[in-house]
DNA sequence: ACAGCATAGGCGAACGCTCGCCTTCGAGGC
DNA sequence: GCCTCGAAGGCGAGCGTTCGCCTATGCTGT
């Protein structure tokens, strides 16, 4: 236990410590017969390298720092998967930093990530995008990527194709004959959740309908905020036929209350999702969605962030991933009452 | 951008660079005066302290290793939200390994974790549980904590009650009147999977019930495998009238099914999940479930953890976490027909 | 006026590694 | 028989810290 370091496998094979690392890192010229030695002290003694003064001394950790939301939902688990599976297979380890909700410490762990010597941070906390002194440190600090926006940009974005991610569900809704299409939205403060509902808008204004706010409710991207939101919707807005929820999570919630109300659905109401959640194939019924990549927007932030590492390239280019539909059982045509 | 360290900053203030470490540690004693100069300076060149080489020399690195199975699931990422917020609290970050689903990789992400000289790894990586040579690494390496078991032992385990989360089910929808009651199985390769399988089977004969192998299914932890078990066990016993399902997500799948052959729940059929997954408050009937303290249990973990490593302490002494019945409105008393 | 003693700060060493350069030595060419 | 050259391996320095110990300075008490 007591560490062993190149010295004593040096000690053993009876060479200077230089010459083990030589050949434990397969660099300069030595024979096969002291590189036998060699392997075979450092295996008797049980020598592991020691990444901390490799690191100091190349002045490279090999090492990624993520900060994200709360990943307990699936969509930020899924990026932060992404990201861990990419990262490992360019040989880097991940640093871990979970946000509270509020965002409030991601200074604090930007910081540590830079003392820590990263050689890249990936952002993934919606709550900070408005954070000032996040983008500063961000712009100063080490080569970095993020899956939203940054308080005074100068930071690359990776993100799913945001126009679509709203339009699609918003036009397959329309073409099923529907005109009164509520829609369900994530955290009004992210600008995630503020695009899609203008995007919502825009793409009803093409078709001549106009903004009606009796359709608009703040479900807060949870189950539980999606059934409320629900709720209130039919109760000021009975005529309701479909309803674009801006995740599926969200969905679970409106499709209970759908059926506390009575309502059928299809039938009576169109539900869209968003994300493709796993469950979504499975709930009652089956819920019509928007796929996104959210594992593809992890490993892209990745290679996006090693190019910038390598390249030392301050190319803000942003990465757009597509978006697709998966149509299932939760949309038909408008009543025909209507 | 290029490092400053203690030494620029010491040549700006006029001291030897050791002084500048006293004073940024608030060690040794130094002057008002000087002290105040030492604090402007380090900030002025905007100086960032280098963990690396701390640890170097102070031979700790402040670090936790995780190696865990793919936390895109909710329930493993619960735990490691927990290890995460828990390590943050005591000044610890973590790095995180996720491993495939064969768990083939471990023993390469433990070398990693072993070189990079982490103060201590916590598993969370079931399909391990059978490999010697990750029970062998955990023995003779750093302090380490599992939330699962460990070829060949001597490493603590943190978990949930494992007989409550079988038989607290199995007892309830007893109580309702049920006699035949199934149950679909998370991967039978897995300890825990199998062990509720038993206590189901233990409880179920503890009432006089034989055992039916015909009431067993392998739902393999994922939606939709819970579908597919659905739908096989109905094939071949339609008598059923009850339904443990061993985790909620193949829960979602076990009641799409139900609803697709036209047997309602509660009525028909009652069933009980297992985690309290938010979507089981809002599946179609909610779900009565085990809930299963996933957050708790990382966090348990990590004090465990720390514990060991500040005792040095070889106490195997297990931390088990008590578990509950959360009552919704999937289950019902037996049909009357039977 | 001098011993005694805090107090402030310097200094050397060590943590475990990589890198570049230097020395040694034997073999081959003329 | 001398020069050259390449292979093998030693050596010093340095990465940025922390820690323990040493020294210089100025103040107190007698």
């Amino acid at each position: 236990m007591a560490s062993v370091s190149l010295r004593d496998v040096a000690a053993r094979a009876n060479v200077s410590f230089q010459t083990v690392s030589k050949v434990l890192n397969g660099k300069g010229a030595v024979s096969p017969a002291t590189r036998q030695r060699i392997i075979e002290a450092a295996e008797e003694i049980g020598y592991v390298p020691n990444a901390l003064a490799r690191s100091l001394q190349s002045r490279s950790s090999l090492t990624l720092g993520v900060i994200t939301v709360d990943f307990s939902n699936t969509t930020p688990a899924l990026s932060l998967v992404g990201i861990e599976r990419e990262a490992r297979r360019h040989g880097l380890s991940v640093i871990l930093s979970s946000l509270e909700p509020d965002g409030s410490d991601c200074v604090r762990y930007l910081r540590v990530l830079m003392e820590r010597r990263v050689d890249g941070i990936i952002m993934n906390a919606p709550a900070t995008e408005e954070d000032e002194e996040v983008g500063r440190l961000l712009r100063t600090g080490p080569p970095s990527v993020s899956l939203h926006d940054i308080a005074g940009g100068g930071v690359p974005i990776v993100g799913a194709e945001s126009e679509g991610t709203a339009a699609l569900p918003v036009r397959h809704l329309l073409s099923l004959g529907h005109r009164r299409i509520a829609t369900v939205t994530g955290f009004q403060q992210r600008h995630s959740a503020q695009q899609r509902t203008a995007v919502y808008r825009q793409v009803l204004a093409e078709h001549g309908l106009p903004h009606d706010p009796l359709l608009v409710e703040d479900g807060e991207w949870e189950v539980e905020g999606g059934y409320a939101a629900t709720h209130r919707l039919l109760d000021r807005a009975s005529d309701i036929t479909a309803i674009y929820v801006q995740n599926d999570l969200m969905a679970v919630g409106v499709l209970n209350a759908l059926h506390e109300r009575g309502r059928q659905v299809p039938d009576d109401c169109s539900v869209v999702g968003c994300d493709d959640h796993p469950v979504a194939a499975r709930t009652i019924p089956p819920l019509t969605t928007v796929h996104m990549p959210f594992f593809d927007t992890g490993a892209a932030a990745v290679r996006l962030l090693l190019d910038r590492i390598a390249s030392r390239s301050t190319t803000p280019e942003d990465v757009v991933l597509p978006v697709s539909m998966v149509y299932r059982a939760s949309t038909a045509s408008a009543p025909a009452g209507r």
